[in-house]
DNA sequence: GGCATTGGTTAGCTAAGCTAATTATTCCGC
DNA sequence: GCGGAATAATTAGCTTAGCTAACCAATGCC
């Protein structure tokens, strides 16, 4: 039976493994020819449905003015469109277009794929270990 | 016996905690007073030692230019220093100062202490789980 | 109906990204 | 050991992404 290991070490371990995973396949990136911000704001938008802009902002970590350009260009590049919001006229709903979620899906799939390319090194049971361990740490992240 | 999981699967569930992990702690550096460029390449330096500026910006998946400016403002800061290369006088060596060093260990244990607090929720034995799992992925990205 | 609140944009700034061009070494071939 | 190719860094000048402050438009509430 090992032993419990310290919360903080994992959390230090956890920390930097996920700097690195994430920086191994940002990589994929540079071929969708989007900038980082609003490939990011765009995946926002797809997986979450029509979002007003200070929800995008919020989700995203960044102030309104800012995403209030990011949309614009994302709109110029046809990936995305403000529509207007009849039950509050002030507010804007703002919804990936076909173009839009097909590029960001393209996107994540290179990402998944080239990060899968790792994990087939693992032996059966490492990658049942793994996702196992994934669970525990969604079940952790969880709000509450 | 638990069946085998996808490996495509693990690696889409690991991509998506991954960000959402990073989004979660990325919070905790406004309280540093550091832009998030300078944070990194800082980092860089006080795990990996003194570096050239083409190591540096390799590392950080950007070109030289980027970093130079990037070096200039940690050095404005007194958080890095350009030192002579004795070996090779065209290139500089980077290096943090104690003040950049003792900075970015702040902002870190700041980091990966929020983080620890999402894991004491866990139950020990979904921990080691993670733990274990944890060092599979550390394999599975190890280059070779 | 008037006024505070809320959502978004505009203006104008700094920081962070890029390419192209420049300068200073180093390396290499002869 | 000299001259040209290659390499390391910086500078110049551009775009994108971040910010705050100021503004306009719609809502909501007494």
């Amino acid at each position: 039976m090992p032993k419990t290991p310290n919360v903080e070490e994992v959390a230090d371990q956890l920390h930097s493994t996920a700097i690195r995973l994430l920086r191994l396949v940002r990589v994929q990136d540079t071929t969708s020819g989007i900038a980082p911000a609003r490939l990011s704001a765009l995946s926002v938008m797809v997986f979450g449905g029509p979002v007003s802009l200070r929800e995008l902002a919020r989700a995203e970590q960044v102030r309104p003015p800012t995403m209030s350009r990011i949309v614009d260009a994302l709109e110029a590049q046809g990936l995305a469109r403000r529509t207007i919001n009849t039950k509050d006229r002030r507010a804007v709903l703002i919804a990936a277009t076909k173009r839009g979620q097909s590029l960001l899906q393209e996107g994540r799939a290179r990402r998944v794929k080239f990060l899968a390319s790792y994990l087939v090194k693992l032996e059966p049971a490492e990658l049942r270990i793994l996702a196992e361990g994934l669970a525990a740490m969604q079940r952790a992240l969880q709000p509450g």
